[in-house]
DNA sequence: TATGAATGAGTATTCATTCAT
DNA sequence: TATGAATGAATACTCATTCAT
C-alpha cells in the first residue's frame, strides 16, 4: 500500500516537474518556438517521459491553464469576503483579476491561443471541454455576485448571465488591448488598471438602481 | 505609357491574386498550419513569385489586415450618417462592427495574432507600425462620436479616449468569447449580437446624462 | 556495464557509417554539390540522425580531415625509422606524403576548402582550431627532422620553421598544380612524383652544407 | 561603319561594367555566397543582360581570371628589364608575383577554385582551356629566365620546365599556406615575403653553379 | 516506468536561369 | 539588344513523436 501511494506521489511529482519546466519554456518562447527538447531538458526528464504524461505538445501547453485557473481561484477565495457589498465584490473581483493578469500575463496567451483555433484541432475534444468547464466555474462565481446585488436591491434586474459575460469580455478585451506595447502607443498613456476602473465606473452606473 | 500602366495593373492583379489565395488558405488552416506551397498552388503562381510580392509568410498574413481594415472602413462610411444622434451612431457602429465580424470573422484571428506577440518579432517594425496606425484610425472615429455626444449634451463629460478604448475592448472581448463554439456552451444560448446589445444598453445608460 | 559499452560502440559505429557515406558523396560531388539527403541515403540513416552526430554539413565535411590526418600520421610512423639520416628522412617524408596524396587525393580538396575561407565562417571557431592544430603536429615532425640534420652537421644552420613551411608549401603547391588534369597539359608529361623529387634535389642541395 | 564601331565599343563597355561589378561582389562574398542579383544591381544592368554576356555564374567568375592574368603580365613587363641577371630576374619575378598577390589576393581564390574541381564541371571545356593557356604564358616567361641563366653559365643545367613548375608551385604553396590567418598562428610570425625569400635563397643556392 | 536514439515528414526561402515583350 | 517578372527546382535543417531496450 505504501508502495502504491509512493508511486502515485512520484507520478504527481513528475507531472508537476514537467508542468513547471513547460511553463518556463512556453512562457519564454511562445507555443510556436518552444520545443519539447527544451522542456525535457529543463525538467531533467527524457523526451519520452513527457509523452508518458501528456499526449502532445499542444495538450501540455493547454494543461498549464489548469494551473492558471487554480491560481486565480485561490486568489479570489482569499479576497472575496462575504461581508462586502455586491458593488465592492465586483470591483474586488476585477482588481483580483487584474492582479492575476499582472502576475501571470502569460496565462492569457494560452487562453488566447485556446480560442484562436489552431489549437482546437490538435487537442482531443474531451480535454478541450475540461478546459472550458473550469473557465465556467469562474464565471458562475461572478454571476452569483450579480445575483446577490439584485437580491440586495442595489442592482437592477438585469440578465445575470449576459452581464457576467459582458464583464468578463470587457476585462479580457482590455487586457488584450493593452498587451500590444512598445511599437506604437495608441493607448495614449492609459494602462490596464485605469481602463478597467473607468469601465467599471460606467458599467456599474448602468447597472445600479437609479 | 499604355504599356507602363498595363504593367502596373498586372502587378496589382498579381498582388490581389496572392492575397486572395492567402486568405483562403490562412483562414482555412490558420497561420501555423498554412503553407506557402499551398498558397502558391491556389494562386496559380510559383512560390518564388510569392516572395517577389511579400517578404515572408508572416508579412503576407498581416497584409490581409489591410484589406480587412479597408473593408470595415468602407462599411462604416456607408452607414454612419451624420444626421444620426450620438447614441444612434454608437449603436450603429457596434452593429456595423458586428456585421463585419459576421462576414469576416477570420480577420479577427489576424488581429489576435498581431497582438499576441509571436508575430511581432518576425515582421519588420515599419510594417508592424503601419498595421497599428490603421487600427488607430478606427478608434479615432469612435472617439469623435463620443465627443459629439458630449457636445450635444447627451453624454456626461467622460474621458473620451478611455471610453473609446473600453467600447472597443468590450466588443472585441465579446467576439473573442463567442468564437469558442461547439465543444461546450458556456454562452448558454447567447450570441454576439445579444451580448453586444446588452453591453451597450448598460454602458450607454452609464454614459448618458441622467 | 556491458550494455553501456555496447551502446558506446554502436554510437561509434554510426558515426563511422556517416563519415564513410559522407566521404563517398563529398568526394564524388564536392562540398557544394553534395547534399545531406544523399549522404543520409548512402549511410542508410535518416537525415535527422546525421544532425544528431554532426552540427552541420560543413562540420561533417571538415570532420573528414580528422580521418585524413590520422591516416597520414599512421603512414608516417610506419615508415620513418630513426636509423635513417636527415636527408633520407626528408625524402622519405616527401614520398610518404606523395603516397598519401595518391591514395587519398580528395583529402586535399578539404584542406583547400579549409584554407579557402568560405568555410571558415560556417564552422565554430573551436572546431576550426582543432583542425589547424592537427596540421601543426605534422609540421612539427618535419621540423624535428631538419633540426636533426643540423645537429648531425649535414644541414646548414637554416631557420628550421621557415624551412619546414617551405617544404610543406612546395609539396602542396606541386600537388595542387598537378590536380589540374585532362583539359590541357601544361605539365608537359611531368607528374607529382617527378616534380617533387626534382624540387627536393634542388632544395636539399641548397640546404646541405657545402 | 561608325555605327558598327560604336556598337562594338558599347558592347565592350557593358562587358567591362559587368566584370567590374562581378569583381566587387565575388571578392566580397565569395563564389558561393555571391548572387547574380547583386551583380546585376551593382552593374546597373538587368539580370537578363548578364546572361547575354556570360553563359553562367561560373563562367563570369572565371572570366575574372583573364583580367588577373593581364594585370600580372603588365606588372611583369614593366619590371623585368633585360639588363638584369638571371638570378635578379628570378627574384624580381617572385617579388612582382608577391606584390601582385598582395594587391589582388582575391584572384588567387579564383585560381584555387578553378583547380578545385567543383567548378571544372560547370564550365565549358573550351573556356577552361583558355584559362589554362594564359597561365601557361606566364610559366613560359619564367622558363625563359632559367634558360637565360643556364645560357649565361650562372645556373646548372637543370630541367628548365620542371624548375619552372617547382618555383611556381612553391610560390603558390606559400601564398596558400599564408592565407589562413587569424584563428591559429602556425606561421609563427612568418609572412609570405619572408617565406618566399627564404625559399628562393635556398632554391637558388641549389640551382646556381657551385 | 523511463529512456533517448532514431526517425522522416515537413517547409520556408533562395537564386540561377529563362523568355515574352 | 535589354529587360525584369516569373519560375520552380533545390536543400539544409527542425522537431514532434515513436519504440526497442
Amino acid at each position: 500500500m505504501g508502495i502504491v501511494e509512493r508511486k502515485a506521489k512520484e507520478k504527481q511529482q513528475r507531472r508537476a516537474d514537467i508542468l513547471r519546466a513547460a511553463k518556463d519554456v512556453f512562457f519564454k518562447k511562445g507555443l510556436m518556438s518552444a520545443t519539447m527538447d527544451e522542456i525535457a531538458e529543463k525538467s531533467e526528464l527524457s523526451k519520452g517521459t513527457l509523452y508518458l504524461y501528456f499526449k502532445s505538445k499542444e495538450e501540455l501547453y493547454l494543461s498549464l491553464l489548469d494551473e492558471g485557473d487554480r491560481l486565480f481561484m485561490a486568489m479570489m477565495q482569499k479576497e472575496l469576503l462575504p461581508t462586502l457589498s455586491a458593488e465592492e465584490l465586483i470591483r474586488k473581483t476585477a482588481f483580483v483579476y487584474y492582479k492575476f493578469y499582472r502576475q501571470h500575463p502569460d496565462y492569457f496567451n494560452i487562453m488566447f491561443f485556446l480560442h484562436h483555433g489552431d489549437l482546437e484541432e490538435k487537442v482531443s475534444p474531451e480535454f478541450y471541454k475540461t478546459c472550458m468547464c473550469q473557465a465556467e466555474e469562474t464565471l458562475k462565481m461572478i454571476e452569483s455576485i450579480i445575483q446577490k446585488g439584485i437580491g440586495e436591491g442595489t442592482f437592477r434586474e438585469v440578465d445575470t448571465w449576459k452581464t457576467t459575460l459582458n464583464l468578463w469580455a470587457t476585462a479580457n478585451g482590455i487586457f488584450f488591448l493593452c498587451k500590444e506595447k512598445g511599437h506604437h502607443d495608441f493607448l495614449k498613456g492609459n494602462n490596464e488598471q485605469q481602463l478597467l476602473e473607468h469601465a467599471l465606473d460606467i458599467y456599474l452606473k448602468g447597472i445600479k438602481k437609479k
